[in-house]
DNA sequence: GCGTGAAAAGACAGCGCTGTCAATTTGCGC
DNA sequence: GCGCAAATTGACAGCGCTGTCTTTTCACGC
């Protein structure tokens, strides 16, 4: 209904169709005199291009697939709005995928569901963007793809990627603990199946050899990414003849969960135990104490990732990006109390 | 390259296209034979209909948009579900838009996004569906679309809705404070301009009606959906002469902010002070401890007025539906101590 | 069995754009 | 100014579906 179409544009300028459409598309082969033409009569008209069209009739349908297998609201809602804030400005179109990333088929899956709306590319999130094997089919199917990891360093190699430095910052939060004067540390881990957890497992680890702190496998306990691992975990730990004067917990809410752990046996926070997340998720900031973490920008890290993916599509060629979150101290970590002022559990 | 098409479909069930369109439309002009003929076939060939070629041939994208103004994520990753559950059931595409309703020509973005991107029609949550000249306009526009509203009866009149009722579940809220023998309870207000807010309060104001407790000002506080409005309307109550024994958040988020309060103050939840919230959200879930609370399923509710939306769209009548959200008592209220027994603030 | 109106099914023409390939123009060396 | 390859530009045929209009079939009363 009224909306201007290439062909009026094309009237406009005195030129074709599909002259129009190579200026629209950035195609190299269109004399820049004619290029100027066609761009005027475009502002003239206010012309935009119609989506449904350009997709049902091209290869494509100018529009990616953001793929995630995460139950963290916020992040989703970070990464969206990332994903969305690059689609809206490089005029794509978004779709957004959960996606079980622990069974079997995971490429074809994806496949299937790129084939079915004929996305233009995959932006891939943690845990889905670690199945290497996975993703080397979804590349043999000429699929274009960026995925998001967690490494310390640019891992290079294989495929485009955002990678962010959990490491760096789980020895940071780690060290900061350490220069408060705790010495016994806990660490609850996150997904078993997540590289970043590792990652940050690692970060712990490096942190305590840099202090020359010995490593003690009853500190560190296995976990998923939830609040009641978190709560789990905690009191395992303080049930320890010699409990942990704080507390590394892999993530957010797996620290909330040390949080209410610690409450519901009577410890104060921070003066009987201090508690670090990671993420910089509402939980963090919306307990108390509030919880000091490691800032995560989702939605700067994705929408980066999404202008590498829609640059390739356009075949430009891309450079990895790396990313480092932030410590960010808040009211959770205090040093340790001597040992006889502790208070007595209830 | 190899998806199914309808023709393909057609061939297979011995149809015209248009036939398996009808049948893949839900048009009811077809007979039963004949539509069985072609869902079976449609089943055989695993046929999906291409949404971009849908939306280029027909007067609309076979897509509706989800309408919100509302910061919080897990209430958005919620209504998202709901609404992408009802979209794939029925073969629709969703696009979700976030937009600022306090704003003047609403309707006229509403508009816009809906031509650009020729949507079928909005699903308008709150507190968008609240601004009824706008929605007026909108009507005039011929733009479909079915509102969730805050509303004790269904309100029958201009436009179809799902209505939830607030008042209900905050009276039962209420209600159950005063059981536990609360008398001074305390209100904290959400969003000035939500009328769910308003229904809350109403609830409050009747259940203490209801046991013949006189309403007083400093009890209840004004504020927005947001913790730091509940830490500080809190640290208000607390700092009354006589304080609340009992606080009632107009959300979860308040209530977080409220507990925080009564935590950073010394106050023991909920033997000094019982702290209550409304939604359900994981805030209440993770906090120590957990939140008493009244449980609203965003997803089954955006998911009723999604289904209601496309019945129209589809030319259908529908009726108004309403829901209750339930109450879901968990640690953080309870009787209130004798007064003497209350522990002092440090 | 026939006539009738309504219900069901089909034919056909695009929707606005891009891929393909053919036609035209340009640039350049001689 | 000519010839030729390369650079530009254009013509045309769909992409897969639905709206419109037409044809066929059905149900029913006599």
């Amino acid at each position: 209904m009224g909306s201007v179409t290439l062909d009026d544009v094309a009237r406009q300028a005195d030129v074709s169709a599909k002259t129009v459409s190579r200026v629209v598309n950035g195609e190299h082969s269109v004399r820049p005199i004619t290029r100027q033409r066609v761009l005027r009569a475009i502002e003239q008209l206010d012309y935009r291009p119609n989506m449904l069209a350009r997709g049902l009739s091209g290869a494509h349908a100018y529009t990616i697939g953001l793929v995630y297998d995460n139950p963290n609201a916020y992040y989703i809602i970070g990464m969206q709005e990332g994903a969305l804030s690059a689609c809206d400005d490089l005029n794509f179109g978004l779709q957004v995928r959960p996606v079980n990333s622990r069974t079997d088929g995971l490429a074809d899956r994806l496949r299937g569901f790129v084939q079915r709306s004929r996305l233009s590319g995959l932006v891939l999130t943690t845990p889905v963007s670690e199945r290497v094997a996975e993703l080397r089919r979804l590349a043999t199917y000429r699929i274009p793809f960026v995925r998001i990891v967690s490494a310390a360093r640019d891992p290079g190699g294989e495929f485009p990627c955002v990678y962010v430095d959990d490491r760096d910052a789980a020895h940071a939060i780690t060290t900061h603990l350490l220069q408060l004067g705790h010495v016994r540390i806990g660490f609850l881990r996150g997904g078993k199946h997540h590289h970043a957890s590792a990652e940050r497992l690692r970060g712990y680890k490096d942190a305590l050899r840099d202090y020359g702190i010995p490593l003690r496998n009853d500190l560190m306990i296995e976990g998923d990414y939830v609040f009641d691992d978190g709560f789990r975990g905690a009191r395992r730990l303080f049930d320890l003849a010699e409990p942990p004067t704080a507390i590394f917990g892999c993530n957010d809410e797996i620290a909330a969960g040390a949080l209410a752990a610690a409450q519901s046996t009577g410890l104060h926070v921070p003066y009987d135990v201090s508690i670090a997340g990671f993420e910089d998720s509402p939980f963090s900031r919306h307990s108390w104490p509030p919880l000091t973490t490691a800032r995560q920008r989702a939605d700067i890290i994705v929408e980066r990732a999404t202008r590498m993916l829609i640059a390739r599509i356009r075949g430009e060629a891309t450079e990895n990006e790396g990313f480092n979150p932030e410590l960010l101290v808040r009211g959770s970590t205090a040093p340790p109390r001597p040992r006889e002022q502790r208070r007595k559990r209830r």
